[in-house]
Parts: structure tokens; sequence; C-alpha cells
DNA sequence: ATTAATGCAAACGGTTTGCACTACT
DNA sequence: AGTAGTGCAAACCGTTTGCATTAAT
């Protein structure tokens, strides 16, 4: 078993003179939110980053950590799904398509290269037309840690 | 391209007896709820249940539905996930596993069977020790229809 | 007669919004 | 100076809960 999702070089550093290039500014409460998503490893819920924030700097606001997600979004360096308790969930943008498995015990996530999932794409192209799209698929179930502690036992 | 998800067969007519087999009551509105969830085709949200059972009785509450939902979930008739939005999305229960594909562009859902992902299923199992649980296989992209439309319009 | 289920209204949790204020450029 | 961004508080939306009432058994 692979460790779970690490850190997909994303160019943190251009970020800043992204935002200025789009007429944006590049605020202390933006680096700090860039810091935290540079430290944070694979998928992150809103609430967890506001969090994490807040660690670093009590003074941080759910609002404005929502309007720079929004804002790191449209700029592609993030992207947003909705984990399996309904939480909008973030991953930091991949470099290639990918699908992502998540352990219903212990909660993490690995991603699903598309060579792993090439004969359904495949399959379900042939079959009924079908394209899937990699970065949406999502598939739950137990990872290996867990069925050897039980399959209810986490860590 | 098989026919959206169709109405799998489950057991309506003897849920009133099993609700009374555990000391539950079959009242007129858990009737009417499993009225409308005959006639659902596929996945629908808690709204649109709502919705549904309210066209029919306008009385209809909300936290009535929702705990019947819950109550049938125990049941095993049906089974909740949580929808791209986030909103909790009921389907009936499936007589066999299988995961589910979504349509972005026209919303339609398909089953996709045991056999069409036993793939992946290996793949995972003998690269990580992964276990998927295929009833939550969860795949979207564009289907034949919407490609064929143009990949943007839906009906 | 019991006691499960209902209906209401209020609470909840995560996210969004309006607006006056602050501070990056 | 000008305007994007912030912080606050209130709104929102789907869902959940407490409680007195109703009704299936």
């Amino acid at each position: 078993m692979p460790a779970p999702i690490g850190s997909v070089q994303t160019p943190w550093s251009e970020v800043g003179a992204r935002l200025r290039a789009s007429g944006m500014r590049w605020t202390p409460q933006r680096r700090l939110l860039i810091r935290v998503l540079k430290e944070s490893e694979g998928h992150v819920t809103a609430g967890e980053l506001i969090e994490r924030c807040r660690a670093m700097d009590p003074e941080t606001t759910p609002s404005t950590v929502y309007r720079t997600l929004d804002v790191l979004e449209e700029l592609g360096v993030l992207r947003h799904a909705h984990a399996a308790d309904g939480r909008e969930e973030y991953h930091v943008m991949p470099t290639t398509d990918h699908g992502h498995l998540h352990c219903r015990s212990c909660g993490k996530s690995w991603e699903i290269e598309a060579a792993e999932a090439a004969t359904l794409v495949k399959r379900l192209r042939q079959s009924r037309g079908f394209e899937i799209d990699l970065s949406h698929l999502s598939v739950a179930g137990l990872c290996a840690d867990c069925i050897a502690a039980g399959g209810a036992a986490a860590s």
C-alpha cells in the first residue's frame, strides 16, 4: 500500500504573482492559507483548513477562508468535491487526472491513477459510450491496514 | 446505452409487514412515502421525495419523511449517499452490489455492474490490499446522449 | 392502554452573503 | 485615492431534535 496522497507539486510560489496579475491582492490572510495548504497532505475539508489557520492566527475568519478558497479554485490551484458526509473537501490540483480511494474505516484517502482505472474507463466507453471524468471517480472501501486491524478499528 | 436505472425489484409489498414485525407501525405517512418511492426511478434526494409526497398530500412534513427514510434504510430497503452537491441522495436497495455512473450534463444515473468494475476491484486488491465497496463506487462523466448533443445540452 | 410516530418549531452545522471598514496597490 | 479584501453578524439550506399530541397496535 503506497503512502496516502502526498504533496503534488503545485507552483505555490507563483500564486501571489498570479493573483496580482489578475488585479487581486496578496494579503496576509491569503499568505497564511497558502502556507497551510502547502503543509496539508491530500484532502482537507474547509473546516480543517480554518482550524489550521486559526492555530497559526487565531484571528482567522471562516468567511475569508471560504472566499479565498473560491479564488484559489478559480485560479486552478485547488479543486473541491463533496466528501462522504457532504462537506466540502479540497485537494491541491493534481498534475494528472486521478480518482480517489477512501477508506471507510480510517478515513484516509489515496489516489487512483489513470492506469489503474483504464480498464473500467475503456469498458464503459465501449459498452455505453460513456466518457468517465477520472477526477470525479470516487471509490470507498477498506484499506489494507484496517482490514488487518479487523475491518472496524482505525488509527 | 442501456436505459437509466430502472425499478430494481424490492419487495415493497413486504415493507409493511416487516415494519410491524419489528414492532413498528404502518402509518399513512409511511404508506405514502413507499408509494412515492415505488414510482421514483433511480436516485432521488430527500428534498425531491418530500416534494413528491407533498404533491400527493400537502400535509407532508419534512421531519417525518426524514425519519421514515432512516427507518427504511435500517430495514435495508434504501441506501443513501451524498450527491455531488452534498445533499442526501437515496436509492432503492439493489439486488446486487453495483456502482453508479452519473452524467454531469443531463444528470441521469446508470448502474455499473460488478462485472464491469471487476478489473478495477481486482487491481486495487492486488496492488494495495484495498477492498472496494462496490455499492459506493461513484463515477461521473458524460453519457453518450450528451456527447452526441454536444456535451453540454441536456434533456 | 401502550407506546411508536407525527407535526411543529426551534436548533444545528457548514457555507454564503450584505455591508461598513481596512489595507493592499 | 481607489478598490479588493476583511470581519462581523445575520441569512441560508438541508437536516436533526425535543416535546407535546395523535393514532396504530
